[in-house]
DNA sequence: CCGTACCCAGAAAGCGTTTTCCCGAACGGT
DNA sequence: ACCGTTCGGGAAAACGCTTTCTGGGTACGG
């Protein structure tokens, strides 16, 4: 009673499934529910009209045959994207992974899907997967922390980006770039490290000490240029030797804080302009049972969760750090409004907890 | 002096530039070459010997163009695939962010790209995801923390993944599965916790409470498992009530350790089945006054990098995340050898650190 | 000196979709 | 009852690339 057509075809899907190399297409739905490739298509799109025993017919067999469309072909012929790219310097850091979460959140409620990128704090790599994502055809793509303060990383950045901006590419960063004419969403660095100077001032610290990132990431260097520039604003300046540059890691601010305390004069309030530098620091003066806040005072910026749970709990600059992501994913979303770049600056709070106190006397 | 024809292309590409609306594809490389759309592709991929001189143009023109291949076209024509796909709950996580690195670093190594889904802890959304990353014809896919006990989640998962491992996909988890066959990576979660059930027996503790996820997860209830078998075998059993459920969040472990703190009997030991909870925990107590160890002793499961660094440092079962990010993604990338599926072990070691004491007198 | 073999470049056939274009049928208006 | 619309479905082109197939040259051996 089968007719030779459909003989043939379960012939066929029988030794498929059982071998394995077989992927269901559009066309084997068509066939199957007894329509044109086209009808099918716009019965899984919803594109137009299609009288309603004809829908059924195709919903049936694609649930049947379980299909998946092959969204390399529909990119393909349809030039859409669902897809977002994101470079982070290290997943395993609390601060990106913070603003992670607001990005993929954000990501969901969108419907896209995030390729995710770690430079693991190269800059070279960070270019290698501006193109890999170029050549996803990514609908947007988002710089987390990125923002060198170098010339050839720049060149060679905007050689990748401004043809892909040309194409109808959007970039979105988190951080501060020069050369790039991009939306970003930027901390304010430097007015928050200014206003945790001057709450250390208030608290009565005239020595201190700061371990800095690397210097050529804007990060690092607002940050710092913030807090001494704050400083030298009430006459007080760091003497050389008390600022000690060092990866953007637990380690990092672990080996800094121990050059800091090998010192000769020690100072009374220590800096870290990262959360993360910071726990390495708080564990060196441990390390080297130096009291916090009793010997010296210790803060942040960031505030990433768990600095509320360590003892004594960090004073820091808080950031929104789950909206910045947020926000960061909105602006790549959104359409460009505008042909100018649009810039939201997010503000840092200074938290006073338990790990800054006056100095001794 | 110009040819008719490079005077046109120049001029479109002049608009075009202008415009914005204008992709560079192979053909335009092979047109300014002045070689054919073979040649160009064979040049760019290597795949074949070609001369000397009309390389040296090609790659020339690609140079020139700033030309991007189309990853789609690629796939679609190759029917190869450089990208993967990472499922987990959260990336927010520390126990994710921390296997995370071992992904993202064995990714980096194999170049390829790396697609991230956070499911919020919602099981349809894993599925939803699952289904996105195989229309995205992911050469893999990896399930990080899944692993539901409930036989409708797994029905709707195997609908998914076995017409997508059928047509050649690779599957990974990282967590035990019940009904899917595929490889994983499996921390000896019954193992270690009874491994901890002793040693803290050992310190002389026989009341004890448990913070345990949702039953549903496999991770949950087998460290629950093994540590109430473990202490059954020793005599000492759990009251029913010191048994707290609660999510696998630090405000999980909070709320979860208050109600702890409320009972009439408090326990002198209690585990948290995670690290996460565990630092939930170790707040709570401290804002009920309750001193950790003195009053009641504290231990987690995986050893998350910041417990190290939290007063007083916390005991817990130390799994090698890192490592275990690698081995998982390694295990999607290499070659199905046999037509089993591959189960790596991986054991926890007990590391007692501050947070557990003997019991007070 | 001619034939055979080999090597490299070009033409063209897909890969799985979307979408445009076109045609047949059904419907309504006069 | 006839013509003009409208509406829904099918054929086919296009998307940008890889790869097979084919043909024309060159080098070499007989």
């Amino acid at each position: 009673m089968t007719e030779p057509g459909d003989a043939h075809r379960s012939v066929t899907a029988g030794r498929e499934g059982a071998r394995g190399r077989a992927n269901v297409k559009l066309q084997d739905v068509a066939e199957e529910a007894g329509v044109s490739l086209a009808t099918a298509s716009r019965v899984l799109n919803g594109t137009s009209q299609v009288r309603a025993d004809l829908r059924e017919r195709v919903l049936a067999a694609a649930a049947d045959l379980s299909y998946t469309p092959n969204a390399h072909a529909q990119a393909l012929a349809g030039s859409s994207s669902k897809s977002v790219g994101v470079v982070c310097h290290d997943v395993s850091d609390p601060y990106f992974a913070a603003i992670a979460d607001g990005v993929m959140r954000t990501a969901a409620d969108h419907g896209v899907l995030v390729m995710l990128a770690s430079t693991f704090h190269d800059p070279a790599r960070e270019v290698q997967y501006v193109a890999m994502l170029r050549a996803q055809r990514a609908r947007a793509i988002l710089l987390i922390g990125s923002g060198y303060e170098d010339r050839d990383w720049e060149r060679s950045m905007c050689a990748e980006l401004d043809p892909y901006q040309r194409t109808g590419g959007r970039v979105a960063v988190l951080s501060r770039h020069r050369g790039l004419r991009v939306d970003a969403v930027l901390p304010q660095n430097r007015e928050g490290a200014a206003a945790l100077a001057r709450a250390m001032l208030d608290l009565g610290h005239r020595d201190f000490g700061v371990l800095t990132g690397p210097r050529a990431l804007t990060t690092a260097s607002d940050r710092l240029g913030g807090f001494v520039d704050a400083l030298a604003g009430a006459g007080v300046r760091i003497p050389p030797g008390r600022i000690v540059e060092a990866p953007f890691t637990r380690a990092g601010g672990y080996a800094a804080a121990t050059e800091l305390v090998r010192l000769q004069h020690r100072p009374t309030c220590v800096f870290a302009v990262t959360d993360l530098m910071a726990i390495g620091a708080l564990a060196a003066f441990r390390d080297n049972a130096v009291s916090v806040p009793g010997d010296v005072s210790l803060a942040g910026f960031d505030d990433i969760p768990i600095v509320r749970d360590l003892t004594p709990s960090l004073t820091t600059v808080a950031l929104p750090l789950d909206a910045m992501g947020e926000r960061v994913m909105g602006l790549a979303l959104r359409e460009p409004a505008a042909r100018r770049s649009r810039v939201e600056r997010v503000a840092g709070e200074v938290v006073l907890r338990a790990s800054t106190a006056p100095p001794a006397a």
